[in-house]
RNA sequence: GGCCCCAUCGUCUAGCCAGGUCCAGGACACCAGGUUUUCAUCCUGGUAACGCGGGUUCAAAUCCCGCUGGGGUCACCA
């Protein structure tokens, strides 16, 4: 066998089955492992659970490869990816695969191992049999386990009619005392024999189930520490029981709080669907509106609630019905233009706590990968569950905007659109970008709420819709009307060569002073002809990206539109 | 239901292990002011929590027990 259990350096592992896209508490996770072992030096591995074949999928497990890389959670060992010119993963110590449908034969090798020490056996019951007796079980409100019925057969027996090919399962024959787990982040936790029946540990398509593979890649891959979701708590004495079966050693464990949403439900990939379900029945749509489904696909996922759209017909529907999906998978975020920065950040604090003062006496809550990966403990790990938070993720994400350089804003912000707002990428280049970037910084938490501050100069200018309240206020009341103030300053815009921020902030300046009236009484009105509204950034710059000629084809406009309200009162 | 885990502002949490310096600190949200040509940013201030009941102790958010509440898990899924 392997001595690579001898192995001293520190590994952690993230190990995701690849039937859908990475969850956000998957990444987080993902994260805390990944920081686990930066901050011991050692090594962080990447595997891929897909012994569920009728769930896994490559697809999937590409885009959570894909989505690990673009949060900057890159592993050491694992399947490889090409990403932003580094190669993540490989195999440098000759542990892989890292797919476990291709690590059959050193599953069966071991189970074998089992069966011939009598620690294991194969068990002939059919999937139907077994259930039988689970409902009888229920039905008398007795707790069901398996009755060893396969030890009544003979060993010598039982393996020759598993040899002849008879179809079969083999149980792990559990110890008969309690299992004590260590766990760094709850403590002790015993649970007695009375609460384990002889677990399968390998399916009737010849497939380990998920304690074998995870117990024996644990130990072949060297893994040191096991971080992983509170669900997994009760499993970890059958692993700990397969440990000493197999002879090998426990690797430290650490189980983390689970993530809810802020209504204490379970965050799933359904809360999408469920919110689509909603929208339907509250707007009354019958037929589907998706060419992709069909309406008879249509009104039978209406009515089941167990039936889910795939997730592109979703995001479809979503658009349709004018609604927003919750945020779910990581994916999800990186549409609606969060920084992977400032995910990574909330994410990791949303159950572990650096217990560090800034200098100013409050805790401190933003950090970077680097602070992570040098000083992630499992000691500040909390113990109880938590609730995500949209609106504080949504403040981390606007700091974590506001922090950014306008270079590096314009280039993420213009990737963004690339991507996920082809019509604003195009209306604006990079350059375009770095111009908008001081005033649309601080107006936006995330990169798409950049549209809706730059929304004004995505209209073609004959089609602004003026709003009656602000044309109102800023061109027809007061003493000194804006609408005059406004066709006199367009002969200040006719007259100007450079149109950048700067020097039509200048030239407001001064024709204000020469009106002899305040600043808001020019660039009011300049603001309404120019938008259509009364909120913008700052005027030179709302003005400089529209262009001389647009924002004189608008001011045109606006007086017209203020001509036809008047006759019409 | 059995077993297991957990419990501080609305939310995330610091404090708990080594009881007093805590009429409980920070962040987000919220409310009120201020700066600003609009909005946003920013600045200042404010509201707001130790789930309940018993112990132990001179002293309990901190230690012990019970209750209540939340969660996990009871698959040939992972």
């Amino acid at each position: 066998m392997t001595d690579s259990t001898k192995n001293t350096d520190t590994i952690t592992r993230f190990a995701p089955s690849p039937t859908g896209h990475l969850h956000i508490g998957g990444a987080r996770t993902a994260l805390l492992c990944w920081a686990f072992a930066r901050k011991a030096g050692g090594k962080f591995v990447l595997r891929i659970e897909d012994t569920d074949q009728t769930r896994s999928s490559e697809s999937s497990m590409l885009g959570i490869l894909e989505d690990l890389a673009w949060l900057g959670i890159e592993w050491d060992e694992g399947p490889t990816l090409e990403y932003d010119g580094k190669t993540l993963g490989g195999d440098p110590r000759g542990v892989g695969p890292f797919f476990q449908a291709q690590r059959l034969d050193l599953y069966n090798a071991h189970i074998r191992q089992l069966i011939e020490e009598g620690k294991a056996y194969p068990a002939f019951e059919s999937p139907e049999e077994l259930e039988a007796r689970r409902k009888e079980a229920i039905a008398a409100k007795t707790g069901y386990k398996y009755n060893r019925a396969g030890l009544e057969v003979p060993l010598a027996d039982r393996i020759a009619r598993m040899d002849a090919g008879e179809p079969h399962v083999v149980r792990l024959k559990m110890p008969d005392e309690p299992i004590t787990v260590y766990d760094e982040i709850l403590g002790e936790v015993t649970v007695g024999p009375e609460e384990f029946d002889d677990f399968i540990i390998r399916k009737r398509d010849g497939f380990p189930t998920y304690h074998l593979a995870v117990v024996v890649d644990d130990a072949l891959m060297g893994v040191t520490h096991v971080l992983r979701g509170q669900e997994h708590l009760i499993n970890t004495p059958r692993h700990i029981a397969l440990q000493q079966a197999l002879g090998f050693d426990t690797p430290s464990y650490g189980h983390m709080p689970l993530i809810f949403n802020p209504d204490g439900s379970k965050m799933s990939k359904r809360d999408k669907d469920k919110l689509a379900k909603k929208a339907v029945k509250e707007q009354k749509i019958e037929a589907s509106p998706m060419d992709s489904v069909s309406d008879e696909d249509f009104a039978a996922w209406l009515k089941d609630k167990t039936r889910q759209l795939a997730s592109d017909d979703l995001i479809a529907l979503a658009k349709v019905l004018g609604i927003t999906l919750p945020e779910i998978d990581v994916e999800d975020f990186r549409a609606a233009g969060y920084l992977p920065g400032a995910l990574n950040n909330y994410l990791a604090l949303l159950g572990w706590n650096p217990k560090t003062k800034n200098e100013d006496g409050t805790d401190l809550e933003h950090f970077d990968m680097d602070y992570l990966a040098s000083h992630f403990t499992m000691g500040g790990m909390s113990k109880g569950q938590s609730k995500f938070d949209r609106v504080k993720l949504l403040s981390f994400n606007s700091d974590a905007i506001v922090a950014l350089t306008d270079e590096d804003f314009a280039k993420l912000w213009h990737q963004w659109a690339a991507q996920y707002d082809k019509p604003l990428a195009q209306r604006f280049d990079e350059a375009a970008m770095l111009t908008l970037a001081p005033a649309v910084k601080t107006r936006c938490k995330t990169l798409a709420d950049g549209r809706g501050v730059v929304g004004f100069a995505l209209m073609a200018d004959g089609a602004i819709v003026y709003d009656g309240k602000a044309v109102h206020k800023a061109l027809i009341k007061g003493d000194k009307k804006g609408l005059e103030l406004l066709i006199g300053f367009k002969a200040v815009v006719e007259g100007m060569d450079d149109f950048s921020p700067e020097a039509i902030e200048a030239a407001v300046k001064d024709y204000a002073e020469s009106q002899g009236v305040g600043m808001g009484k020019v660039a009011q009105p300049l603001r309404v002809a120019a938008t259509g509204g009364a909120v913008s950034p700052p005027l030179g710059q709302t003005l400089a990206i529209l262009g001389k000629k647009s924002v004189l084809a608008r001011i045109g406009g606006c007086e017209e539109s203020v001509y036809l309200m008047a006759n019409k009162e």
